[in-house]
DNA sequence: TCCTATAGTTGGCACTGACAACAATGCAGG
DNA sequence: CCTGCATTGTTGTCAGTGCCAACTATAGGA
């Protein structure tokens, strides 16, 4: 599965080799992307009154419905004492509600607000008309394609890094 | 360009409709993968004893060569001050050198020193290792149009919202 | 020379994100 | 019941991010 390198044959195009490039390739253009969204993320949504990652805690919480704060934070895969406070900004702007668990005493239950959610809304639809005509310069096959495309890349990324994989840091020693 | 909703025609697919549905579609799947891969940057990169946007600034500097600051900035999308303090971490940690401007004694020019460029590679062949694997599970022709389609995403997003468009902010009204 | 533009730095602020310590419960076992 | 351990969240602390605004120093033109 993974051997064969060094002397290497030459001749005809490698797997190994064109596994590598095709590596590179996608590396690179998937810094470009994340960047470039980054910045237009923070760009288009902190004049909405939230912050990027403000947003994203209200679009999870829109998509999983009243949640704890344990499971929004590993949503978001954030530590729950930064999901602590981030729920806190929320909450204090009017966009989240925390309510005492009716059973657990320990749990909090948050959920998205009126506000929240026609702030969530607005914010969304922003994006999308972003999209939208982003799109528009794209051939049909194409923007029917790149979905699909995203969402494997992003699933196959999730589980090997995220919950999946576990052991995380340092394949590489650090220096 | 965006009328025509609500009754609809209904039986033959409007493109308008299509078009929007594409949108959302690309939006969820931007979403989810740009989130992915930012958790998946800040666990794979900060064990290099750098951050995420330390690293960004290094790769920027290794890729454009010996810059200015206003240069670095405007390629990271971030203000001067905060990558003045990038910068100056990374000197701090001795992977980027600022020495004074030859001719323009305001300016400074920034470089990566040789521990710079070591982190750099160790980086950039860790995470370009994980694509690998990733991409092992994809079928030849997905691998290799993955990166176009990416790097064409990433074009259009920033022509449109980055230096092109200019205007930014607040399309929607806040609140 | 004086005026304006430009390159960077610094102060200040709010927020992010991690880790550690902690309070308040819940949940057994004895 | 009571003790010990696990779990849920919150808070303290620290480094870093990111913006705006103010400032210094220099460049460059009128």
């Amino acid at each position: 599965m993974q051997g064969a390198r060094a002397k290497s044959v030459t001749a005809r195009k490698e797997p190994e080799a064109e596994l590598q490039a095709d590596a590179e390739n996608l590396y690179a253009a998937l810094s470009e992307l994340v960047r470039v969204y980054q910045f237009r993320d923070r760009d288009r949504i902190c004049c909405h009154d939230v912050s990027v990652t403000q947003c994203y805690a209200l679009e999870a919480l829109v998509r999983r419905g009243p949640s704890g704060l344990n499971e929004l934070a590993a949503d978001l895969f954030l530590d729950k004492s930064t999901a602590s406070r981030v729920v806190a900004t929320l909450e204090r702007k009017g966009y989240v509600a925390r309510v005492a668990h009716s059973e657990d005493r320990r749990a909090v239950v948050l959920t998205v607000t009126a506000a929240g959610k026609r702030l969530h809304d607005r914010i969304r639809k922003d994006l999308v008309s972003e999209e939208r005509a982003l799109l528009a310069d794209f051939e049909p096959e194409v923007r029917k394609a790149a979905p699909k495309l995203l969402l494997r890349l992003a699933r196959a990324a999730m589980s090997r890094t995220g919950r999946g994989g576990a052991a995380v840091c340092c394949p590489t020693k650090p220096e």
